[in-house]
DNA sequence: GTGATCTAAGAAATCTCATTCATTACGAGT
DNA sequence: ACTCGTAATGAATGAGATTTCTTAGATCAC
């Protein structure tokens, strides 16, 4: 007896590929990884189960390759944006801001990377190790070039900057990520901003207090001279 | 037949638990928790797989358990050991020093905790969260010691600070907990501290006001002794 | 000491997926 | 129209968590 068959259709693989990526994104969105089936992903995206791992090798890749594509979608007009902003100040915040809004606009996937990507043994050979490299080498840029303008201390280490900055973001946005309470990005960059800046800036204490002492010093001799 | 049987011991029931507790520890602590099986966890601990769901409500369950037991020891002594310590930088690097070190000394039981407990929708309603409260309030409270002495300005949000500072550390040693790596926690303790510290610490501005209300009360002097 | 009872411990069944595989049939190239 | 490569299917496989049923050690009343 003939089983009823599904009418098969057969896409280019490119489009069979974005369908579901698709489907995986929204699933892995909205699910914790475990709770992810492929069964359910396969029912997105139009086709059977098996369909999946002719294109991948398996549920952890198709996760990675979501990931990535993400990535990829974020990384292309970032550093455009940035390239259009002046000012240490400027431009830090621009790190943090960015980074902010993009956990804003996709907690869902911000989790999948916490919990699922990130600390996995083979997190640092992996491509999207790669591009989260690309991703916060822009901090460093901003860090570096104001070592070079002379607005930044020279002898604090820029990774711990970066590992602080990204640190305090994701710590931060936490709660929101785990779907409890709000975010205000704005308010978060501004405070976020305010105390990396005055933990690295140059400070103006000496150069100040030389001023003063000069200052001090000059009316002292005033004083004297008029009495 | 009679199947040959393994002879069956009966244990109290603090001892059995403790028992599984342990073995589920070493097992979580050198195993990513997907590959961690809950037959590996009941062969070192002696019992057979269903013992453990007497006793644990599953595999998640186990592992929280697992988790409340490390923060249960850790918040032991912390609290005593702080109490020694004065002066707002030594007991700010003190809360750091603190958690690089449990990283360093248990990286398999934090990533753990990064990558399955936090993060977790049910994050904050477990009781992981709250021994992490605790833990966490240490900063706050050294923050707030801070405010109060003058030392720290009063116009940052302490919340955030401490959410920068638990960022930092974990994000500077996500290589190292991942197995890639060194942790050097003198150096990364200090670094940490310096960066926070000089992002928090009231300026000098406000003496500088000081001093020009002097330097101009002076110069009021002069002009009226001039004239 | 003996028997009743409670429940720890065991062993095996079940259930839920991810993953694999043999089969089917679409569609491009001839 | 025919053939062939391979996209797609759907069922089988297998691993591992969880459940359930059974067995037997411990404890208590007498």
């Amino acid at each position: 007896m003939a089983v009823a068959r599904r009418p098969v259709t057969r896409l280019p693989r490119a489009q069979r590929v974005s369908d579901i990526l698709a489907a995986a994104r929204a699933v892995f969105s909205e699910r914790d990884y475990e709770e992810s089936s492929i069964s359910e992903i396969a029912a997105r995206a139009g086709v059977v189960e098996g369909t999946i791992y002719k294109f991948f090798a398996g549920k952890r890749d198709l996760l990675h390759k979501v990931i990535d594509d993400w990535y990829a979608g974020m990384l292309a007009d970032y550093q455009v944006r940035l390239a259009g902003i002046e000012g240490t100040r400027n431009r830090l915040r621009f790190v943090i801001w960015s980074h902010l809004k993009s956990i804003e606009e996709s907690p869902g996937l911000c989790r999948q990377v916490f919990n699922e990507v990130r600390g996995q043994r083979d997190y640092f050979t992996s491509s999207v190790h790669d591009h989260h490299r690309h991703y916060t080498h822009f901090a460093l840029d901003v860090l570096r070039e104001g070592i070079v303008a002379g607005e930044v201390r020279p002898d604090v280490s820029i990774t711990l900057v970066r590992d602080m900055i990204y640190g305090a973001v994701e710590h931060h946005s936490l709660a929101y990520i785990c779907g409890q309470g709000s975010l205000d990005v704005e308010t978060a960059a501004d405070q976020i901003t305010d105390v990396v800046l005055a933990g690295v800036l140059v400070t103006e204490a000496e150069s100040s207090d030389q001023r003063l002492d000069r200052i001090e010093a000059k009316l002292d001799r005033a004083l004297a001279a008029g009495s």
